[in-house]
DNA sequence: ACCTGAACACCGTTCAAGT
DNA sequence: ACCTGAACACCGTTCAAGT
């Protein structure tokens, strides 16, 4: 079955440590301390070691986030274990992602930071690779519940709207809203209330347009958002 | 009217001269190229003049996003010179946002970044707070649309959800289809169409989610959308 | 009072030397 | 064959010296 040979193993471990220690200093010290050098230390490696891994520090946020999103992907899978009707199971991956952001608002950082050309730009297609891959394997999840509201009869997209599209609507939407909150929330000047309550409605009215039933005027999603939260906790 | 010394104005002007080099640098190299030697240089400055005007990199990152979010404000007013109906009209905006980012990627690369809480942590408190207020600026442009409509009897908000939220939930929308839009350009395995019209889609249905008037499904919106670019091209 | 640019500190990246 | 860390290049930031 395991068709690499010791060193190969060995290699990926080493890897893996590497990236567990850039995650850690990412967590604990933010953006500002994530320098090469700190890697190395922490994991008592010299610098150029690290670079026999990683093309570039880019490279390394890279891998950072293809795994954030493969975490972000699992954190949806154990959403779906949320017993209701498919819209409000379409609310449990919202639900995750948000406890997502909060939960970890550097790694949040950089999937933002990682959409700038000049990072892509600068990693290596192998990783940049990757990183998409782990992003459809969330996406597919999403797709999945999308899926399952069709064949329930609940969701009807318009002709012009395919399955993918609606995904990626929905995951730019949140997305959208999780990237721009928290500047918002400075701002006094608005009367915007908390954002989770801001993605509960703004989910809801896109949820509505697309005729998801049961509708919103017609479901009350706020007692779920309520229930979502106490369930979240018992996955952990 | 003019209670500036000429010292202050001479400031100020060499200010924007930085400015403008800054810009112009990002437009035509890239973030990469985006150095404070190169802005000294380009301005026959010494780099330490540079800093009597910004404190740091992430402070001309963010004067830079504030001059954008301005031009974006300008360019959403010019947008509103396209006759229609009120949904028309905030499809003008959309449009306007689009031929923004398409036309000024880098400017719209570091819009995304300036989001990250490290660059807002860095930068000076006076510039983020002028960039929050030219974001608002723009915004009010959208909140006027919106009003209009509600007062053209267009549109009515659920009572749970205030004008300021409904604009915050457009733009979230628009800010991510953009943002996410470059990486998922590459995939070939989704089934996705254009960004421009992913975006008339999309702001369609959540826009039928508020159930602004006349709905996608009574109004081709689709032929707005081409008009709308017949007629930013005479703009320009 | 203001500008300068050399000097400094830091960090990403490389590669000759060592094991 | 692989790891090391000194050395290099680059760049953001400061500040003593100059005008």
């Amino acid at each position: 079955m395991n068709t690499l040979t010791r060193r190969q193993r060995e290699f990926l471990q080493r890897e893996q440590l590497f990236l567990d220690a850039a995650r850690q200093i990412l967590r604990s010290d933010g953006v500002a301390a994530f320098t090469i050098d700190r890697i190395a230390g922490n994991t008592e490696y010299a610098k150029g070691t690290v670079y026999k891994h990683f093309t570039c520090k880019e490279d390394i946020l890279c891998a950072l986030c293809h795994e954030s999103l493969v975490h972000l992907g699992e954190a949806f899978s154990k959403a779906l274990t949320f017993p209701g009707n498919s819209r409000e199971r379409m609310m449990a991956l919202g639900t995750a992602y948000l406890q997502f952001t909060t939960r970890f608002p550097e790694e949040f950082d950089i999937l933002i930071a990682v959409r700038t050309n000049n990072v892509r730009q600068k990693a290596s297609e192998k990783r940049v690779e990757a990183m998409i891959a782990a992003d459809q394997g969330a996406h597919d999840v999403m797709r999945s519940v999308i899926g399952a509201a069709i064949a329930a009869g609940d969701l009807t997209l318009p002709t012009t709207t395919s399955l993918d599209e609606a995904c990626f609507g929905l995951w730019a939407m949140a997305f959208g809203l999780l990237a721009l909150a928290p500047a918002n929330d400075v701002i006094d000047s608005l009367e915007l209330p908390s954002i989770p309550i801001i993605m509960v409605n703004q989910m809801n009215l896109l949820l509505d347009g697309y005729g998801w039933r049961p509708l919103s005027t017609e479901f009350d999603y706020q007692q779920t958002f309520a229930r979502l939260l106490k369930h979240m906790e018992t996955l952990q």
